[in-house]
DNA sequence: GTAATTTCTCAACCTAACTTTAGGTCAAGG
DNA sequence: CCTTGACCTAAAGTTAGGTTGAGAAATTAC
């Protein structure tokens, strides 16, 4: 038992808020794991809602699919998660996300500066110079989020 | 005068950090201007250097290309943007960031609280609760980030 | 006066995260 | 039995933000 018959796809994209289309694509991409019926309609765990509740709530942290993916094999997909196992995975959040808060603190703090002293117009903002931004790399989607053109000269 | 033959393409690139494609992009959605020279090449202000770094960095900060044209209208295309002018978008900007941040400091501290008591598992974690998100709508990229199937009866 | 760069346009391609469509199958009700 | 609604698959479409490529014209360098 404890499987019960499992709940079909549309019950499950109800209790998520998603569409079913994305749920079929979240199982595609490796989030969830349904098995068939003799029909061979997915089913799923009940214990799926709050996979795909964790699943949007990584996303609103900036997570990608894949990101995701990893999150989660830290949550056993055959027994329901306990509290401790979110706990487990939330505090790995935790730390992404402090990085995010700081991130955008400092860009205020630097924007703060560059206010009060109109240094946007000049060549030592931190927020203005472009080589500084250049020079870090990986930021915004530069060359297709993946920085093909460069040098290139040697690995 | 003042406009001194204006600066080609590749130069605006390399000074900004950015790939020409780019530059060509940004103009075709309506983020700068360029006029042409006689053989019908672009040819941009140096100040444009400056209205790109602001570009990139309101990407950093989340805002989309229609966003940002948006922002730089306030910043005039004819003349050298004074520091006033910065200031200016510089302060709109600012309000922005602080929402963005003040999310993300209660997605953190309900995070905080989950970790603690392990609410995940429960109906009454915020974070968790999937009717409390579907109900706030236009969180993630729900819906393909504009919300098309909802009512759906007529058409 | 060439040769080598740059730049031009325009269309096609790319990734992420889904949705939509087309053509069928499964399950439940009357 | 027949209809209705939920479900199935596979492929194509969508949006954002660009990149890539082809073929031609303009500029720059020697």
């Amino acid at each position: 038992m404890a499987k019960s018959a499992g709940v079909a796809i549309g019950y499950l994209a109800e209790r998520a808020g998603l569409a079913v289309s994305a749920i079929r694509y979240y199982e595609a991409q490796g989030l969830l794991e349904p098995w068939r019926n003799s029909g061979g309609q997915r089913r799923f765990h009940r214990a799926d809602i709050r996979r795909l509740s964790f699943v949007m709530i990584a996303q609103q942290f900036g997570f990608s699919l894949p990101e995701i993916r990893g999150l989660l094999k830290d949550l056993p997909g055959g027994r329901t998660p306990t509290p401790a196992d979110w706990a487990r995975i939330s505090s790995g959040f935790r730390s992404h996300l402090d990085q995010r808060i700081e991130t955008l603190q400092k860009l205020r703090d630097n924007l703060d500066g560059c206010i009060g002293c109109g240094c946007l117009a000049l060549p030592n903002c931190a927020l203005y110079n472009p080589q500084d931004r250049a020079a870090q790399k990986g930021k915004g989607p530069r060359y297709l989020m993946g920085d093909s053109p460069e040098p290139q000269n040697g690995s």
